[in-house]
DNA sequence: GGGTTGTTTTTTGTATACAGTTGACAGTAT
DNA sequence: ATACTGTCAACTGTATACAAAAAACAACCC
């Protein structure tokens, strides 16, 4: 029954991309595209293109005769994803610098300043919502809508790992404070302070993320 | 007929990928499956596991009623392209530069000294398969998989565009020269040398392509 | 008993059939 | 003539049918 707004293999994909990244679907598992079809109640077709595009996420591999096998996702995993994320987006801060309008800049202030009504107490709520604008409006105004595109695909994971971390008011107070150091290199127009303090900031986060899912030797990355 | 070894899926994606990137295929064009299937003589299945492939590499999108349009490969489209693998490649160096080990490092030397056999002519074929391998071992050695990978993604436009833009000496001595100044970065074991190192080089690859196929203004980038 | 080989079952790759939506065109009414 | 409407054609999304390959299992030979 094609109604479609979002195509069944867009749900299927959404539904085992959470599955796979909150743990759910355990890595090693094998994936028949049958038994996929039948628990979600469609064909296999949108399983096929489901599949694929996880397998471009690299959140699948194909085993022994093409047979799609989750990854487990390990503390190297997300090391990997969080590198990946951190060249990108240091790349896209970087060229964000020069080209970020004071309209844009003053939107920030403005949605920055929600975080924290009183100025002392932070709300977690905006200071996520501010985390993703922030990312999100970097990579639009990078001036390159293909490395744009790149990050918001690696974006995608970021919620889901978020929502495993939990939330302390101290560590997104750190990260609202390095919030504000991109953006003031960002208003500076200082390319290369930009791309550090990004840098920075997700090295920050992958750290936290890993302190919380994966507390096991301190770190190595 | 399934007696695959390279599914039909990925024919048809490479050829739609040389057609697009070479201009064979010009953008704007709206590829409907059913035309495609035809010209393949395959069925509209692969034809769709390749457009959404193309549609993930960012060379197609959707306009009206999803229908599949080939973007146009515009001197901005190649300057995203190489903006995304100086953001790429660049990580991957600085990675690489403390976890190459010195039979890797003498592997590269074996290469590098083919290309000049007399040491003062170079060797064509011998220069481009450097270049492909030396991109390829740093991806593979910079201890991130995904980032590997990613690398990789973008490598497949390498070839395409190289055969668009010819060969000339003095370009490859060039791009030679750059070559062994990332490995000596890399020898070195100094992770910011050889980013900037391999940033250098793919930015002066890029303005030799714009100079070649989109002879325009010099450059903006 | 172990290894090898033949068969069966499972799974993927591909083709095709069907349903629903959208854009185009023609016809009619104003 | 123009605007509206109904029909049609083309296309995509999805389901299903079919073919080939591979893995699992069993039987057989040594």
């Amino acid at each position: 029954m094609p109604v479609i707004r979002q195509s069944l293999g867009e749900v299927v994909y959404d539904r085992l991309l959470s599955a796979i990244l909150s743990g759910q679907l355990v890595g090693g598992n094998e994936l028949s595209e049958v038994t996929i079809a039948d628990q979600f109640g469609v064909s296999r077709t949108p399983v096929r293109e489901a599949l694929n595009r996880l397998a471009g996420d690299g959140l699948i591999e194909n085993g022994r005769n093409r047979r799609a096998i989750v990854r487990t996702v390990t503390r190297e995993m997300v090391v990997e994803i969080y590198q990946v994320r951190q060249c990108l987006e240091s790349g896209a801060a970087r060229l964000a610098a020069g080209r970020m309008n004071s309209a844009e800049l003053a939107r920030l202030d403005a949605i920055s300043a929600a975080v924290r009504p009183d100025g002392i107490a932070i709300d977690q709520n905006q200071a996520l919502a501010f985390d993703a604008e922030l990312h999100g409006s970097i990579a639009r105004h990078c001036g390159n809508r293909r490395l744009a595109e790149e990050v918001r695909r690696y974006t995608n994971f970021v919620p889901i790992f978020q929502r495993l971390a939990g939330r302390r008011d101290d560590r997104l107070l750190l990260a609202y404070e390095q919030h504000l150091t991109i953006i003031d290199a960002l208003r500076a127009g200082d390319a290369e302070q930009a791309a550090a303090a990004m840098t920075h900031h997700i090295q920050s986060a992958l750290v936290v993320l890993l302190d919380d899912v994966f507390p096991e030797a301190p770190q190595s990355a």
